[in-house]
DNA sequence: GAGGTATCTGAGAGTATAGTAAAATACTTA
DNA sequence: TAAGTATTTTACTATACTCTCAGATACCTC
């Protein structure tokens, strides 16, 4: 068996960056679609701080985007292929 | 929105024993069908100790089951899910 | 431009994870 | 039962992650 070894790392540090409490209900809350620090904030008992470093963590792998609006940061899934994933992690795993 | 916990507690466990590059091979490698030790070994660079420790705490995910012969351990997926998974992975992300 | 709100950044401490090497266990065969 | 093979466990070290707190930015309104 031979393995993409560039292709392994990037899928686990993808992986690495949604297993976390936090951020996977970051996730499944803008499955819901684009929100805000503050709103995501209201949905989890952490503070907004660390919240803003796990939104880091998510941006820097690729998995979400952020636009600003006034002094409002708006933050939503980039793409479907992590829609895809996180239907199949809620269909076969919750 | 409402998140169950617990469940969110379970995926990012799971998550994260699948989140490292040798387990995820490990596991591409075990979609082939079972194998022992040393066969998983000889398809990465890493030490036999570092690989069992690898497969504990795959095991101890409930990702991977073992069965013992003569002094030999057979590895092997654990269900389908984990399988749907994985295909999942491949499919969109490799 | 002063004050307020929303968000980000950086430092520090505590905890978890990974890798290596050595010793331990379990089994087999001579 | 002694020696050999396959795997696991333990102990240790190094590195990475997470949280909290204290500023720092950026933008808006008065």
């Amino acid at each position: 068996m031979k393995f993409n070894e560039q292709q392994i790392e990037l899928v686990t540090e993808l992986m690495k960056s949604i297993a976390h409490p936090i951020r996977m209900k970051i996730l499944c809350f803008l499955m819901e679609g684009e929100k805000n620090v503050g709103e995501i904030e209201q949905q989890f008992g952490s503070t907004i701080s660390n919240i803003s470093q796990h939104l880091t963590v998510l941006r820097k792998a690729n998995i979400i985007d952020r636009r600003k609006e006034a002094n409002f940061m708006f933050y939503s899934l980039k793409d479907n292929n992590i829609l895809k994933l996180m239907e199949t992690l809620k269909n076969n795993f919750c």
